[in-house]
DNA sequence: TTAATTCCGACTAAACAACTCGGGTATTGC
DNA sequence: GCAATACCCGAGTTGTTTAGTCGGAATTAA
């Protein structure tokens, strides 16, 4: 039950681009550092994520990435399904195999709790977007 | 986001064993077969689900394995739990690997939304009692 | 004693994860 | 023109995990 590294560099990328959203297009030489995340597995994560039309690229000197729409309209679940692909507890939930799921004759008795858990993530990551991310919260200002 | 499938078959066993609940232990020969699972799998999994006090065992012939508590007082997030350990979607939420969370020196942005999914997996799994996996659902009845 | 079982620990083959490396091309600001 | 950047691509590496297999010892009912 864990998400890959390359979600939680994406979140985390996302997170910064979300900071820097307004101020033109951000590197990703830029992002690298801040996160201290290896620029060449960075740009393994990118693609991913521009062809879920979650960032914009812009060419050439002065270039970057920057968010295609603003982080109050970007939650969690986009970018892990961007970089992960949907979300499948167990494989038989997956359209191409759900032969292999039930070798009983009557209905597979443990498909409805996956299918519940399935929703269940997809909603909490959806809940959360990322402005809620970067905000500061109201714990740590008191603090 | 998977599930190993030691866990989906740890359910499915268990299912099997809340059938059976009332008729002395069953031997994991037997649950191999209905579940179409390797024996030798199933015993590697079942030791698990023994630590946990989630079954027991009775050894020698005519032994076999037997719930410990009615199917209505053991739910999915136990036997998860049991066969894969404590639910972590992200490393850093594990004591043990506290530190190597965040780079940054303020607090890690990113953390609270994992924080949020390990509850929410968790209670999803509680929820579901292995007499609601095994019990005839409604739906099914009607057609 | 024998057969059925749990129990234990080692082993393995394949897949996967998390990178690293190296190169090239296209685009753009200065 | 030059430097900085996105973009593309594939290859290799290293270590871990997964999903098993295998062989045998301990226990017990009959």
């Amino acid at each position: 039950m864990k998400l890959s590294a390359k979600v939680e560099y994406g979140v985390r990328a996302m997170a910064v681009l979300s900071i820097y959203y307004q101020e033109g297009p951000l590197p990703l030489r830029e992002i690298a550092e801040q996160e201290k995340i290896s620029l060449k597995f960075l740009e393994q994560i990118f693609p991913d994520l521009r062809r879920a039309d979650l960032i914009q690229s812009v060419r050439g000197s002065r270039g970057g990435y920057i968010l295609s729409r603003p982080p109050a309209e970007i939650n969690v679940g986009d970018i892990v399904r961007a970089v992960e692909g949907p979300i499948t507890p167990v494989d038989c939930l997956s359209e191409v195999d759900s032969e292999s799921c039930c070798h009983r004759k009557d209905d597979c008795l443990t498909r409805q709790v996956w299918e519940k858990l399935r929703d269940r993530i997809n909603d909490v990551l959806d809940e959360v977007s990322l402005d809620e991310l970067v905000e500061v919260k109201p714990a740590e200002t008191l603090t």
